[in-house]
DNA sequence: GACAAAATAGCACGATCGTTCGATTATTTC
DNA sequence: GAAATAATCGAACGATCGTGCTATTTTGTC
């Protein structure tokens, strides 16, 4: 179901539901609004984001467009909310079938990658949204806070199960160990996006790995050597 | 002298003084917008430059500032080269002072770090250019690219240094360390600057440590324990 | 099919953008 | 100090921006 609760929790209420009529048609424009932002927002930024060129690409007037989110602002908390369910969707969900552990934090950190970098052509919202409202107060960097946190917990809550079943050593710092790992990602989305450098992806892997090895298990780098896990200097 | 040869060199040709009558005042305002230029494209970032904010900040007319580029690309790639020069002057010239392996790179590091995050409230312009040009093809985005290049190349000379002097063992893939300790920077920027976690600059310092760590040579461990390095799980 | 409500279009507004051009002031050179 | 040149201003341009208002069309309900 796509009403399904989000397990990545974020503060914002979902409770903007309240119509009356049932009417379907307007749903459904928003969406294909909503999709063709994201779409654009991922090559130019959310700042970047401008109703008309919005009203162009899907064929309709800049004000049947504006009228269904009543201000840029809206329209821009929308396309981050849509984001992150898409990123819930494609990353997490799939992820968490994988037994806890290093099995379940590879998966979230492979499909994390992928979506980064190959991904077609389109950027994380995330990232340089991060970059575009680091300075900028308001609604907007709330949301997108409240976004990158959650996913960051959710995260990190992987990383912690992953050592209370003993493939990651008890005095593992799991803070840390997100925040290298998070640095591997920006660094692949900065190297394969920006610089065109091939083979980021297999750097952001051995340093994946890399960052994980010291603190293993017994139980953790048997795991890890039957998934093929090659650690060089 | 501020026309020294840069170290970190760039493809740009910098040939671009040929001016017969001496004249400064031009110059001299020259350089009074630059710097207000800097510090509006480290908050609202290189696309987010404009003239008439610019204007007004100098006490200049539009078409005064204007004047000193021809066209706001211009403008932006003179900004891009200002920042390269500041860089080049805050971050590199110091540190290679020091002397040539894991000192250099730890001195290289650590002025990088300073620069990311303290850094007064300004953000840093190749991160956020990064972000901003990686779908916009274009020259501003060649000068850019440019100047991380060579940024990067110098950073990874001194890591190739410190495997020659035998501080890092000799199969080290120094490209794999730059891309890690790059990310350690993104990260930073990230968690400081967006999220304002406090200890994300400890988070840095640590995954500094955590990354050089198993490449150290035996000489290498010796000057690290000598710097105070302490390495957690 | 009539009626109500929702969805969309059309038009105009003030603001700001980068840019051009001619006039004016400031600076340098002789 | 005069002449020449550089630096700056002021006004205007077309474009695009977000937004508000009023029609008009489309949709869902009975």
């Amino acid at each position: 179901m796509n009403t399904r609760d989000p397990a990545i929790h974020a503060k914002t209420p979902r409770s903007e539901k309240a119509e009356r009529p049932v009417q379907h048609k307007g749903q459904q424009t928003r969406s294909a609004i909503l999709e063709a932002a994201l779409g654009l927002a991922s090559h130019v930024g959310l700042e970047g984001l401008s109703i008309g060129a919005l009203a162009e690409m899907t064929g309709m007037s800049k004000s049947g467009v504006f009228a269904h989110f009543g201000s840029r602002e809206e329209l821009q908390i929308s396309v981050i909310r849509e984001y992150h369910h898409k990123f819930e969707e494609e990353v997490f969900y799939p992820s968490i079938q994988d037994p806890r552990g290093l099995p379940r934090l590879q998966a979230l950190f492979e499909r994390w990658v992928k979506r980064v970098s190959v991904e077609l052509d389109s950027g994380c919202i995330y990232i340089s949204g991060a970059v575009e409202f680091d300075d900028r107060p308001g609604p907007v960097r709330d949301a997108l806070a409240d976004m990158v946190l959650a996913w960051h917990q959710a995260l990190q809550r992987a990383i912690r199960l992953a050592i209370e079943v003993g493939h990651l050593a008890p005095d593992t710092d799991a803070g840390q160990i997100l925040f290298e790992v998070h640095g591997l990602i920006l660094a692949l989305h900065h190297d394969a996006r920006f610089l065109r450098h091939p083979g980021s992806l297999e750097r952001a892997q051995q340093g994946f790995v890399r960052t994980l090895s010291p603190c293993l298990t017994d139980e953790g780098r048997r795991l890890s050597r039957q998934r093929g896990w090659t650690v060089h200097r």
